[in-house]
RNA sequence: GGGGUAGUAGGGUAGCCUGGUCCAUCCUAGAGCGUUUGGGACGCUUUGACGGCGGUUCGAAUCCGCCCUACCCCA
């Protein structure tokens, strides 16, 4: 070897490789002179559009997408006690209209709920509204203290999907609660991310929550991210907003609200999950491109491939893939790099000896090739995508699998979190016994109530006292 | 929350302690020309920087102050 000059760091090193592959591929540039504030390159924004297309057509079967200021005055925003507590050291304040101090300060929203719960009051008359299900698609600016790292902990998170949704009764909104649940697997699965869903403890949950459901994934190097919440509201912030209804015997109640959301950690885990050490890979869903076509040109022949290249180009968009012709002044090779660090998922090489055969060579990103007939071209390309979904769905189901470790005691249970694995113990749910877990593994309880078909639902002793306990999962997170 | 290290061209580095020719070097960077082309081609020409603001000085990448940003480690 020696050229490997272009090579990534090794995946191994995720933290280098991540910070190295977010402006290598194209994601993101770190350079924005803001703290906690980056600037998404076109190619990145374009696998963020794909991904947020796709949660967009899952929430539109029975949401509807609308749009709230950004801008939040005190009053509103202090209304809730809890949710106060729960963000007043990370809310960004505009003080000045100009050189004019302002009467009433104005909060960047850190979260919607107070932009939109006023509204929610005004919107919501009778029984005949509800349920109500709204979405947006927006940015929220939060001052982190922490560590700031693209797309994982940002002051500004470009793209925060929050529903908020308002219902009769405690158990509609629960019922709510479940169906968003199963919308966002639906929308993981989709990715290939396998999920862990659990329970988050009391002193975890969303400010002003009756409970909070997070959905987790495990990160390359063991540790967890969280890549969505559900939270049941109940009528904490209909009482605080008034939002009432009158019911079918004409009394006025108080709404029950449920209100959950996925950011940008989603392509996070998108491209730490998949990725290789040569660089992203796609998921054909949300592939900016799925099909890469390279022709191999030489001497006299170039026009004839060109010209076959060009068809096929032609061939394959009309069929509804998302290809590209690279016929850049390149060596075949350069390209194969090119875009296998981009991640595309299907690489099509075409040369005058696969002309003359009929034949064009389909190779995979996971490595694999097989020569196809032009004439059944688009039935295989399909075929051969779907190949590469099933592949990356299985790979990731078996990290995650492997990740998970049953930790019958605190001593097992901080060895196996320092080997980069997530531990599930039992615990009684006592705050006491949560505080000696994690002083003895520096690790955070994620959650009970494991919905995951990587975690059996057995009965234990809790590891801290020996009381009856139940499935609890015990990570790092980012 | 606490601590540490760093910022020099597209990327990577040297120079800084001890201020001094308009300032070096490497590359997969950019621009241009030519020869090339089944897994990162080669040759030649060329462009371009001292994180920001202020101070000291005849003179600052270098010394002083403040700020910004990044990365790593430990609660």
């Amino acid at each position: 070897m020696d050229d490997d000059a272009g090579a990534l760091p090794l995946k191994e090193d995720f933290s280098a490789w991540y910070n190295e592959i977010l402006w290598r591929a194209e994601i993101m540039d770190v350079r924005y002179p803001v703290k906690g504030l980056y600037v998404w390159y076109p190619y990145g924004f374009a696998i963020r559009k794909f991904v947020y297309q796709r949660l967009r057509d899952l929430l539109d079967r029975d949401h509807q997408e609308t749009l709230f200021p950004l801008l939040i005055p005190e009053q509103e925003f202090m209304k809730e006690a809890e949710h106060i507590k729960g963000f007043e050291d990370e809310v960004y304040w505009v003080t000045h209209g100009g050189t004019t101090p302002l009467d009433v300060k104005l909060a960047l929203r850190p979260t919607s709920e107070t932009a939109i719960y006023p509204m929610y009051a005004l919107w919501v008359r009778s029984h005949a509204d509800l349920p109500m299900k709204y979405y947006q698609i927006v940015n929220t600016f939060r001052y982190e203290t922490k560590q700031t790292r693209p797309l994982i902990r940002l002051r500004e998170i470009t793209s925060f999907k929050e529903a908020h949704t308002v219902h009769a009764t405690w158990e509609e909104a629960s019922e709510q609660v479940e169906e968003a649940i199963r919308l966002y697997r639906e929308f993981y699965n989709g990715l290939c991310i396998p999920t862990l869903v659990s329970k988050r403890p009391d002193w975890d949950k969303f400010p002003g929550a009756d409970y909070t459901i997070a959905v987790d994934a495990i990160m390359p190097n063991g540790k967890t991210l969280q890549i969505g919440t559900v939270h049941h509201l109940a009528d904490h912030f209909s009482r605080t907003f008034n939002i009432t209804y009158e019911d079918k015997n004409g009394e006025q109640k108080f709404g029950q609200q449920t209100c959950y959301g996925i950011s940008e950690r989603s392509i996070a885990a998108l491209i730490s999950i998949h990725g290789d050490d040569k660089g992203l890979i796609l998921p054909p869903s949300v592939a900016t491109l799925q099909v890469v076509i390279v022709p191999i040109t030489i001497g006299k022949r170039h026009e004839d491939v060109m010209t076959a290249a060009r068809k096929l180009h032609t061939e394959l968009t009309a069929a509804g893939f998302r290809v590209k012709l690279d016929s850049r002044d390149m060596r075949p090779g350069a390209k194969y790099y090119w875009w296998e660090l981009r991640g595309v998922p299907l690489r099509l090489e075409l040369g005058p000896r696969d002309l003359d055969a009929g034949k064009v060579m389909a190779v995979n990103r996971i490595g694999r090739k097989t020569s196809i007939d032009l004439s059944t071209v688009t039935e295989d390309v399909s075929r051969l995508l779907s190949e590469i979904t099933d592949a990356l769905r299985t790979r990731a189901e078996d990290h995650t699998r492997s990740h998970l470790c049953c930790a019958p005691s605190l001593d097992v249970l901080k060895v196996k979190l320092d080997e980069g694995k997530v531990g599930v113990v039992q615990w009684c749910q006592e705050k006491r016994c949560a505080d000696r877990i994690e002083e003895h593994t520096n690790a955070s309880i994620l959650g009970t109530d494991v919905r995951s078909q990587y975690v059996p639902e057995t009965e234990g002793i809790c590891i801290g006292c020996g009381n009856p306990g139940k499935p609890t999962l015990v990570g790092r997170a980012y």
